[in-house]
RNA sequence: GUGGUUGUAGUUCAGUUGGUUAGAACGCCGGAUUGUGGUUCCGGAGGUCGUGGGUUCAAAUCCCAUCAUCCACCCCA
């Protein structure tokens, strides 16, 4: 056996029938992202670095595929930085440019860049491969496709409300039953500040987030591993132990960090937005979790997760509010709100509930079974004809064994395969044969035609 | 970055206490059927057993290393 060629460790192919079902869910995404008035861009595979580095957390930064410099690059290092064999130092002077780790943060660059172009509030899709070098598992990959929605220069609340119904209505139209969790991550700076740790938000968020998979206990020891004080972590738990309605808990929230800003802050915003969400038609089952918290530490505001009902997978859609993502970029007091769709995900997903629909499926309809050279010119007009009318048809491209070509038609789930030998051609004819009945008929060009279309 | 899993035909996998020429199913190619596919029957091609080393009279099988793979953790879509 030669040495089989591969792909590099997370990155897969898409065979045609992949392909199809992969547009279906873009197209359905994009339908509903132009129907509440977003326009696409797109933005180029690689940043510089220094665009990308510090806007993930030091995590992030160590998941960001980095592209060598073009030339002769390791002559201009210097000797002493070589022999100290430091990579994160010698990175500076090897690569310049990295591959894009989310469409989020080239969309805030494009937004500075532009801004003298831009009619705000800007509202954007975007639906493009993001790269990061973690490590693959089930539903993880090294190359996958984003499909974002931000709306950027606006604080209203009522963007955040109109992502949700977004998520709702590309989710309902793809047939995938969903949660929406929702937080708010002033909720959970005045929660740090409240229980006097203030500085220490990142730590307890993460040990939250993972309340529901560890339990009370182990996120309780996970804090005081971490360096929290006992006494915050009491101060904690009537927070941990929330229950009730959405109205009800953000009453409770409230006596623990209504004291102090932020925390109130974060809890109107709760109360606006869920206000408003009273008055919206939705499918989906929107809560708030305090236990939502994301690791992507530009949020500043809401932040929201969306979960499959039926099929155990992590989030397929994500996204939150960042204030200050332009100011990184010298844009301050800009503040945007975004979705991200994973459409890998959604597809795992789809394939599980077996929820493709048929029609979506498109393939060529139909099929001139080649006999020879009179043949082909007896044909090639009328399968002119058939395109010119919209009708994806194909004339097989030599005269091979009618086993062949049927074969052929067979493999490609072909509806229709078109017969035209002697006799049809004798009496000015065409042999429909319909290859999931095996039904045949005798028609002549116009008759064929209006079958198809 | 940490822990584990599995590497045998195109694919999914068998392969006994180490023992002659490494098997099956599906797929592929050809024929039965030179104008009819998906069903049936017959035949055929296809394998450095992931790679390198070691133990042994003898290794797909035991040992070591290495690479790849998948899964879990961390983190995330």
């Amino acid at each position: 056996m030669a040495q089989k060629p591969s792909i590099p460790k997370g990155t897969r192919d898409f065979s045609p029938s992949e392909m199809v079902r992969r547009n279906y869910i873009f197209n359905t995404i994009k339908d509903v992202f132009r129907l509440y008035g977003f326009q696409p861009i797109e933005t180029p595979a690689m940043e510089n670095l220094s665009t990308l580095m510090g806007k993930y957390g030091e995590e992030g930064d160590k998941l960001l595929f980095k592209i060598l410099n073009s030339g002769d690059f390791i002559s201009k290092v210097p000797q002493d930085m070589l022999d100290e064999k430091n990579s994160n130092k010698l990175t500076t002077k090897l690569s310049e440019k990295g591959l894009r780790y989310d469409l989020t943060v080239p969309f805030a660059r494009y937004v500075v860049q532009y801004r003298n172009d831009i009619a705000f509030p800007f509202k954007r899709y975007q639906i493009q491969p993001v790269w990061r070098a973690d490590r693959p598992q089930k539903g993880r990959y090294r190359e996958f496709y984003q499909c974002d929605v931000d709306v950027i220069g606006s604080n209203s609340l009522l963007n955040e409300v109109e992502l949700v119904q977004i998520i709702d209505e590309v989710f309902q139209r793809l047939g995938i039953n969903t949660t929406v969790k929702i937080n708010n991550r002033k909720i959970l700076a005045g929660i740090a500040e409240a229980i006097g740790e203030a500085d220490r938000m990142v730590d307890i968020t993460v040990a939250i987030d993972k309340l529901d998979k560890i339990g009370l206990e182990k996120v309780n020891a996970e804090m005081l591993d971490k360096g929290i004080s006992q006494e915050a972590v009491d101060k904690l738990q009537p927070i941990l132990k929330l229950e009730g309605s959405t109205v009800e808990k953000l009453a409770q929230i409230e006596t623990v960090i209504g004291g102090t800003e932020i925390g109130a802050k974060g809890i109107a915003e709760m109360r606006t937005m869920f206000a408003y969400l009273e008055n919206v038609e939705l499918n989906t089952t929107v809560e708030l979790d305090l236990t939502l918290a994301r690791g992507l530490n530009y949020y500043t505001g809401a932040i929201f997760e969306v979960k499959s009902n039926d099929v155990q997978i992590g989030s397929i859609c994500g996204g939150g509010r960042y204030d200050d993502l332009t100011g990184i970029f010298g844009m301050p007091d800009v503040s945007g709100v975004g979705v991200s769709f994973g459409a890998e995900r959604i597809y795992d997903v789809l394939v599980q509930l077996d929820a493709f629909p048929e029609e979506s499926l498109e393939t060529t309809k139909a099929l001139f079974v080649n006999f020879g050279e009179k043949e082909e010119a007896y044909c090639l007009p009328v399968l002119a004809q058939l395109r010119k009318n919209g009708v994806n048809a194909e004339i097989f491209p030599e005269s091979a064994k009618m086993k062949k070509q049927m074969t052929y038609a067979n493999r490609k789930e072909i509806a229709y395969v078109i017969l035209a030998g002697d006799n049809e051609m004798a009496a000015q004819k065409f042999t429909l044969k319909n290859m999931e009945t095996g039904e045949q008929q005798l028609v002549d060009a116009q008759e064929l035609i209006n079958i198809l279309k």
